[in-house]
DNA sequence: GATGAATGAGCGTTCATTCAT
DNA sequence: CATGAATGAACGCTCATTCAT
């Protein structure tokens, strides 16, 4: 197994582990165990668990970010825009519940404290788009005129929920239902 | 300090602990000491830490819902009932972060697993409050169609991110801003 | 409630509890609550845990040693002494099982350390009978020329197994099978 | 240390404390201690306390049945055989007296529930020499018509308290004495 | 570099004993 | 006197981290 790969197996180990049970339930001797490498190889790839946890968060962004902006059209009209990315969010979020999971898991632990805000979405990274997006559409008065975190919690709120009842299985997702249910949070930040 | 002080203080304390920096920031020796009680008196009122948790959450379910139906006219317009609800329940966690910040991490933890669906707005207790408010608008057609699940994730998605981005400083909700947001929630499920 | 009945009921609470599960099982507070007693009035009779079973097995004692020396006759052959005192002391246990029970706990216990000997047969007391019995049996010569202590160890080894043993069902223990096995214990002590 | 003597040694330690003082001295960190490793050490050798007890005694027993057994000939005269075994048996406790308090803690203690009837000498393993014994001689009618279970009392009684009487010091077994004891216990059970 | 046995601080919980009522 | 709520030391056990191999 290479270096790599290695490093890789140990995310993957921590991802499984705690978006099937939580955090209690992923101790480093059971990651170390599920990702077939010794409990004190984890420590040359992760200075140590804060850090494990953390970097993979990170990974799971990066996984994440291309596949939403994937064919987004900067220039075609804001609704579209909004559509693209809200419902491209949505299913990533319900074809990778292991992703979900945990990244829903990390913002209630220890862990993403210091992210409590939404990376994804916010200043970070190149991934302005929702910010761009939200400023765009304030300067052309087609948004209410929230503060951009207003607009955010009207966006996200409803998706998170959305993709956590789908995996849970109170609800099923389909792809009519996924457009209508952007379609509406359109509604709550449209003018 | 008389026996029902006694059990409120060792509440109160998990709820400050817990609501503060999370349940691993709880260990039970913590909680006694924070209640001013000795570490084996927290078990003559709770049979251990799950029972505590447990109980600690129906309590505040148990405050919650009285203050957020106060007042509540179940024959005023379907919108105006739906902008009470909202907006009490947001103000509530606005004005109690404790309890928010709680029943976030509780419902995000081994402990909340059972509770997961969120019983205050449920199926539970008399407070079918919103789930009759969305039955009644379906059937007079002033609600889009879509299922129960959907316009709660649609109502409470934002009310919940609200009040984090309120509580961890983001954004300050004053009354015109909530009352402006839980209007931008109706849109999004009114047709 | 008398004085004496409350303390006759701990007794009894604790004798039960212990005879039934093992001194593990007891805890004072559910002793004191068989016995329908506050726990801290359990500290008015017995200085300690330490002492209250102590004379608990006092007590025991105290009740055993009249019914087997009931009908006693220090005149008779010294086979009939030693069957009358063997068999009798077979039935106590057989018919006082929680009596054994705890007796048998104690002596495999931190509390009964000290008592290690076999008190009832020993020196204490006026019961010196089966160290006189076994005294005139080797004076006389009709006993094989043990030391006391083998003479009783083959005598209240049998005894005590064969309590157990039927006590727990492995053997039933009617009058016939009682005497046989005291004679047979008569065999291995006498030439 | 190699691992296997780690394993060796928390035995040793764990043997020795109960011996010495019963269950009740013997916790875990004082058991690590004396064993010379931490006390998360002992987990990784025993699930739990009650397996490192219960594997305890099953170690004491596979030292034990060999040296009972070597040198027994199952061709020998009855009474033969029965002297072998029994003095070996005794031998065995008197010249290892931690072996012996073990057992003996053990067999009434929550731990050895389950083992209450003599495995050592019933079905279990190989070692049903003293139940072939004792079939063997009822059927050529040279024992007295007892049940197994008397048999077996009439025998180990004795015994454990000649073990016990000895190592507490009220008795000093020697050889002679160690085989006029068990010839005596051939008396009782012997037509 | 990789390992996994070893560590020990820290957890949740119990219970003999005390003492205010 | 009797009570039982309160106590806190001590228990069995877990797990992030280290380090000899």
């Amino acid at each position: 197994m290479s270096k790599s790969d290695k490093r890789e197996e140990i995310v993957r180990a921590a991802l499984e582990l705690i978006a099937e049970n939580g955090f209690h339930a992923a101790p480093m001797a059971m990651i170390a165990d599920r990702a077939g490498v010794g409990a004190g190889t984890i420590y040359r790839y992760f200075e140590n668990k804060d850090v494990l946890i953390g970097e993979l968060y990170k990974d799971l962004e990066e996984k994440m970010l291309p596949v939403i902006q994937e064919g987004y059209d900067i220039n075609a009209p804001l609704r579209e825009r909004f559509l693209h990315l809200g419902t491209r969010i949505l299913r990533y979020f319900i074809e990778n519940p292991l992703h979900f999971r945990f990244i829903e898991q990390f913002h209630n632990s220890p862990y993403g404290v210091e992210h409590r805000r939404d990376k994804i979405l916010g200043e970070k990274n190149g991934c302005n788009i929702f910010r761009e997006l939200f400023e765009d559409g304030l300067s052309q008065q087609l948004l209410k005129a929230f503060p951009l975190t207003i607009l955010f919690a009207l966006s996200f709120g409803p998706i998170v929920n959305l993709a956590r009842d789908h995996i849970l299985g109170f609800v099923v997702m389909d792809e009519t239902l996924i457009v209508a249910a952007i379609e509406a949070c359109w509604d709550s930040i449209s003018k």
